[in-house]
DNA sequence: TAAGGTGATGGCCACGAGACCATACGCAAG
DNA sequence: CTTGCGTATGGTCTCGTGGCCATCACCTTA
């Protein structure tokens, strides 16, 4: 089957500014000014362009206008899966706040695998991006890429998570500080078996939260068995399956840390169906303030992320960096990185392990 | 502030064809020649050209290659929120599908709004989108635009909710279906007083669930209350607040159903919060399956849509309208109208109604 | 030996809009 | 009457790629 009818197929369909000047009966100069600097066109003049514009539904070629100006407005957005929440409300404030500027957003979830990412990252460069916002996939091996993009005039930040020994500005949790509250409010209840559900890498633990975990107990007098440990995907289905594994060990733990919102339901449901009840059988802490946390009862103690204001910082300094355009790249401006808290939001999952 | 140092400047930056060929000692043809037709190369020129790109990072440029062809490879997607996981699993399906036919999605809230909604399709028609997927507002007013833009090339195609007369082909659920067997699993268990959480909009109620539930009621005998009916958008915090008040009412229903799950999540937070519980004190049926619903005790009753297969379903149909091409559209073809079944699950969110 | 085919490569224009220069005209000051 | 200037408008080249035609060397066949 031939290519060419495959594609949408424009030309001869859609009207462009050379019939709208015939049309309004001046140049293609006089009529491109109707639209850009209406001002310097006399009303008559004016008057006759806009009726030509629309007669003919003409609408300017972003991509004829993006070629020859050097200047794109498309964005494009990497997350780990849109069906997280969390990158549901980053997306849509991201999306939102990029079209206020008259940008579109290219949307592609990573799956959090490196080399999905990869195809992406190409496929947003050959689109000619303006620039690029980046949740990462675990252990990415993508930052010379990412390095050489913005290179090429690309505005990059990272959000969520960083790629270690990364560069690049970037928006993430204060995940060091977050980790401890949980901890310490757990242990504040008497706990000493604690497990976390994290997304522990093979190669590279670039989870910040997974890794500060067990220096979080430490701290504290506590150790982490290594029966605890697992690799895993942050998703509910990882979730589920590692906590069914964790409550059916010979020393299960008292409490879990679900160090994301969907691994938390995940090992909630595994709970409900070894009929464990949470907190007398278990007590649990998550990341994330997702809605059915307070739907269940009791609600889930939770660490809720901004996630709304981590996007618009986001989208911020991507467009500070697209405004200082490549000349800030070359000079090594340093990167701005900016850390957000979390909130500890009590609802009752948490309390004493029960006496055995 | 210059608009030229606003936004991504990448003449001068990017490799070209241009480049590579010279740095490969090549003409430009036969550059482009080992990227699209590398069998018409001799071996060694093949090497000296693979070479250049690889030393250059180059990558074609879609936008001119877009513009040269006038074969676009974005798409345009349309919903209502991002943040509605009936939504965020739609987008999730479309974009994967989309992207392994090496397309990208550009995608934009509507927010409900028919405003919002025409704002859009313009900036989507500007980009010359390839096709677009489009989940309206409800009482839409765009349907003359999308035929234009339809007229012009665009392949478009309306999900989960449609136009009143729109011509268009569509990916929807049995609705009518739906609602009859979620009303019929309630007076199944006795209820009189049920009341829908629904999308009820001013003007035009193009909501096929609130359209069909009145009627679903009257074939059973039954009628809907005028205090029942409410004009809401279908959100969380609009299922909460029609909640509340219908349960204050002076005769509050015995049983609610949500038309959408976000609305039902609403709806439970609202229970939860005068102290009624379900499906002791109001029983509780729901479209949509999310997570929560199986984390709560009882487990909710809902209509499950089998949302993947109406995601693809929809990138098959917008490409089957590329491939046709405009042809088919100047010839009138009957465009493809497809219904798919709800399943109602059974988790015990509803029971005979209290005796008073 | 001339005609014809084939494989490998190059030249050239167009897509639609942006940027800049050029032109034509009116009008006032010298 | 010329000069200068501002206003309104038009002409032309360019961005990077796709499509098509042209060229040239080499080989086969009658």
């Amino acid at each position: 089957m031939p290519l060419s009818r495959h594609r949408f197929w424009y030309h001869g369909l859609v009207a462009t500014i050379t019939e709208v000047a015939r049309r309004a009966g001046v140049s293609t100069t006089t009529a491109k000014r109707a639209i850009r600097e209406p001002g310097k066109l006399a009303p008559e003049t004016l008057r006759r362009v806009r009726e030509a514009v629309e007669a003919l539904n003409y609408e300017p070629d972003q991509l004829a206008s993006a070629l020859r100006s050097g200047r794109s407005t498309t964005l494009g957005l990497v997350i780990g899966s849109i069906v997280e929440p969390f990158f549901a409300e980053l997306t849509r404030t991201i999306v939102h706040d990029a079209r206020a500027r008259g940008f579109n957003v290219i949307v592609a979830d990573n799956e959090y695998r490196d080399d999905v990412e990869a195809a992406h990252l190409r496929s947003f460069y050959g689109n000619r991006v303006a620039g690029l916002i980046l949740r990462s996939a675990y252990g990415s091996s993508n930052l010379d890429y990412l390095l050489r993009m913005q290179g090429r005039g690309v505005a990059v930040v990272e959000v969520d998570c960083i790629i270690p020994g990364s560069p690049l500005p970037h928006v993430m949790l204060d995940n060091v500080g977050a980790v401890d509250r949980g901890v310490a409010h757990l242990v504040a209840h008497g706990h000493q078996r604690i497990a976390a559900l994290s997304s522990y890498h093979p190669k590279l633990n670039a989870d910040e939260r997974v890794q500060r975990f067990p220096d979080a107990l430490s701290s504290r007098g506590l150790r982490l068995p290594a029966a605890y440990v697992s690799q895993t995907a942050p998703t509910e289905r990882e979730g589920y399956e590692v906590a069914l594994h964790l409550m059916r060990l010979p020393e299960p733990p008292t409490a879990i840390f679900a160090t994301t919102g969907s691994m938390a339901a995940g090992a909630y449901r595994a709970l409900m169906e070894l009929g464990l009840r949470v907190p007398r059988d278990v007590s649990l802490v998550a990341f994330d303030d997702y809605p059915w946390m307070r739907l269940v009862h009791p609600g889930i103690d939770t660490l809720a992320q901004p996630v709304e204001a981590m996007g618009r910082a986001a989208v911020r300094l991507l467009f500070d960096q697209m405004r200082l355009g490549a000349q800030a790249q070359v000079e090594h401006t340093q990167a701005e990185r900016l850390r957000f808290p979390a909130e500890l939001v009590v609802r009752g999952s948490v309390t004493p392990p029960r006496a055995e």
